[in-house]
DNA sequence: TACTTTTCTTAAGATATCTTATTTTTTTTC
DNA sequence: GAAAAAAAATAAGATATCTTAAGAAAAGTA
């Protein structure tokens, strides 16, 4: 399990085994049922999660009540409520287990205390970071150059096997289509 | 001009007189006339870019021969194309100057020497990064749940100032609407 | 000042996508 | 394994937004 963790971070930056096992000592398993939820609507986000198995959403409910799906998170990735974690305000946005999901906590406060015992984190998280950035913002350019239709049949090329794990809902929702559309769109050839 | 940088930085991490100095001497003061390119189509990006005044766009050219716009930026902010940067692939975003510019150029070969030297600066730059995601973030949102109107609507009285600045044309771009309907939406009461 | 280029407006017709409502299928729960 | 709940499909009508095309206004240039 840690071992997985261990290549991750090996990927991005050079660290011992002893340097690993201050970092472990960081983080928290968490086991989450389908549906859980690891973040709550008007809560602080106080921590990130590092998935281990399984599938996160992170989304929120607008004004008309729908469900809006920002990102998912799977297996190796990375996820939490950024703005609220870092600025430390409340959050709307909802973090939840699509299924059955294993995640690693790394409480902020904890974060920052162990950038001073091993300042080479502070490499790996900036990283991390722009590798995050790096995938919204092909995200973005994504959605803006493509029709409704290119973006879901796009999507669905490039992750076949994602696309069977969620609800269509939820992928309708991601896209920022409805689900309704997408059930048409499945049928066009 | 650099003490303005200086000021900035220090918003972020702690760092002395003669670190920045140090810093400093890394960047180059480019200055752009309006439609100069910092960044052309096909090029690999080298470096990022700290504006100190003006404003630049970073913009595509989609399928259909239409400019789309990803972002502005304006003084104070950092610029680059993270993906080309980072992958080292060649870039099909641009950048160019949307008015008179002066930025300040941070090579990334110059940036991976300055870490060795001082490592906070890796410090700051994970902290620029946290920044730029979470605008990012919200920018998603903002898009996700609202109409064309209402993003046009919220984004002239978020940033009045800002708006008169730009070409209708790019602000279209950059909401993802036509020029003709937004200057459909800018005559409805 | 006049000329050229760029930007903005207007309007009619076309279309992608949404809404609403109903039915069918699949999944979950007891 | 039956009942309940959740998810997906279907279809008709509504609407937001785009396309195209032309003319007006503004800005840049000689």
């Amino acid at each position: 399990m840690d071992d997985n963790l261990l290549q991750y971070i090996r990927r991005y930056i050079d660290i011992s085994d002893s340097e690993f096992l201050v970092f472990s000592s960081y983080l928290s398993t968490l086991n989450l049922k389908k549906r859980e939820q690891l973040l709550r609507s008007g809560d602080i986000c106080r921590a990130r999660y590092f998935i281990t198995s399984g599938c996160l959403r992170l989304y929120y409910i607008d004004q008309k009540g729908h469900e809006q799906i920002m990102h998912f998170g799977i297996e190796n990735w990375w996820l939490t409520n950024y703005d609220s974690l870092l600025n430390k305000i409340p959050s709307h946005l909802i973090i939840e287990a699509v299924e059955k999901t294993q995640v690693l906590e790394l409480k902020e406060v904890s974060l920052q205390e162990l950038y001073r015992k091993i300042p080479k984190m502070e490499r790996f998280f900036r990283i991390i970071m722009e590798r995050t950035y790096i995938a919204t913002q092909r995200r973005i350019e994504f959605m803006y150059s493509m029709s409704g239709e290119e973006i879901f049949k796009g999507f669905i090329d490039a992750n076949p096997e994602f696309v069977q794990r969620i609800p269509q809902y939820m992928l309708a929702s991601y896209l920022g289509i409805t689900p309704e559309y997408l059930s048409f769109l499945r049928k066009t050839p």
